[in-house]
DNA sequence: TATCATATGTGATTTGTTTCACAACAGGTC
DNA sequence: GACCTGTTGTGAAACAAATCACATATGATA
């Protein structure tokens, strides 16, 4: 084994390479390579070749479509162990949607070639593969449903609890998105996201100093969340 | 290999199955079990345990979630080729979604332990269903952006586009769907999909006998798809 | 520091969509 | 046939959200 190799120490290891060893190991620590972008670079760009198996080691990513008008409708938003290219890197040539960072970001590059040649050679990669595909490909699906079922207030709040409860685990945090990048997420227009946002201010629901938001009530916003 | 076989003459067996042979082939063959379903019978129930491993031989089925307060969303509508229960079945333990056949349909249900086990071994087995994971997921993913962003319109036009031209590949046909399954399906009520209907009708678009739908005008229906 | 572009914020108006109310019709069943 | 129950169909009123118009901040840059 590569000496200089580092990954029995990277924290995603088990995703997919717990189970790899001799040759196999050898193509992920020589062949790996690690990218660091900062917040607002394009990391993957829709419509150009799927050339790497990607996946995000730091950071926060938004995953987003842009149509012929140049609107943006924002996919997903993804953390570590969260994003993995899996979405049309099988199936597909080129990518059907580009990735950015939200945060400063640091990804794990592998050659697609190999990453294809080991699944099929190694069954408990393909496994491994399999379920975050089927993992990843369901929570889009499923958040993307629910989203759609709800009100402007009610998803605006949904964003809000994401980002308090599944990224930052705090009350207050600094949004990582503008109030456009939060309109082409949850579907609605900038205006009505400000908007929203100012009412639930004037409720005693959350404070806000520009892009940093403090949750004064939670229960209330999760029930925003959940009903409105 | 069990002379009563009759995988080699399926036409689906390339989907997944080119590869197999010898014990792979005898489980595919001996453990296989073919279902009917009649029209708006239940393929599959939400939140039941996922045992099978699924796809659809022949017939149009619906894959649906039912919301605590009983309403419907329609995920998708699959016809053969396109639906495999491929969502959740790696990652899930239960199904998250719902499957009724919208015609009479012809499912083939493997052992979900035989298929784990087999992609395990089959190197090639796994990249195929890693392939059509892929592409389910990447069209459902897709197709449901392109609805949302689209006028009430623009939605009927895309259902009955998509009727026509995928699935009974004529100008002709008769709705398997009531007006409230595509109000389900496209995220609007009832009454708006009866209206839409009836504007085309009035507009020379199409004709409407009950179920059947006869589309008159194909191109300007195409361009309210696209572009309503 | 002045200037420009962009992001944030608010109100009034218009548009799109849902809700409600009701009628007509079809298919099943007693 | 008479009676349901659910689907299809239409119009008017209520509501939600987008658009338009404008003001104010913020941040980058010359």
């Amino acid at each position: 084994m590569d000496p200089g190799c580092t990954c029995e120490l990277c924290e995603l290891r088990e995703l997919f390479f717990d189970k790899l060893e001799g040759a196999h190991l050898d193509i992920v620590c020589s062949g790996r390579v690690e990218k660091t972008f900062g917040k607002g670079e394009t990391i993957i760009k829709e419509g150009t070749l799927i050339r790497d198996f990607i996946y995000l080691k730091s950071g926060l990513v938004k995953l987003y479509r842009t149509d012929n008008a140049g609107k943006e409708q924002i996919i997903t938003i993804a953390k570590p162990y969260d994003y993995i290219s899996l979405l049309s890197v099988f199936s597909n040539d080129r990518y059907q949607y580009s990735v950015t960072a939200l945060e400063d970001s640091v990804t794990c590059n592998l050659d697609m070639k190999d990453v294809r040649k080991m699944a099929g050679e190694n069954g408990s990669l393909a496994l491994n593969l399999l379920k975050h595909m089927s993992r990843v490909a369901d929570k889009i699906i499923l958040d993307s449903l629910d989203i759609r079922k709800k009100h402007l207030r009610g998803r605006v709040a949904y964003l809000l609890v994401f980002f308090s409860q599944n990224v930052y685990l705090s009350p207050e945090f600094d949004l990582p998105l503008s109030r456009k990048e939060m309109a082409d997420y949850v579907g609605m227009t900038t205006e009505n996201v400000i908007r929203t946002l100012s009412e639930f201010r004037r409720d005693g629901i959350l404070k806000i100093y520009g892009k940093t938001i403090r949750i004064v009530n939670m229960d209330t916003l999760k029930s925003v969340a959940e009903f409105g």
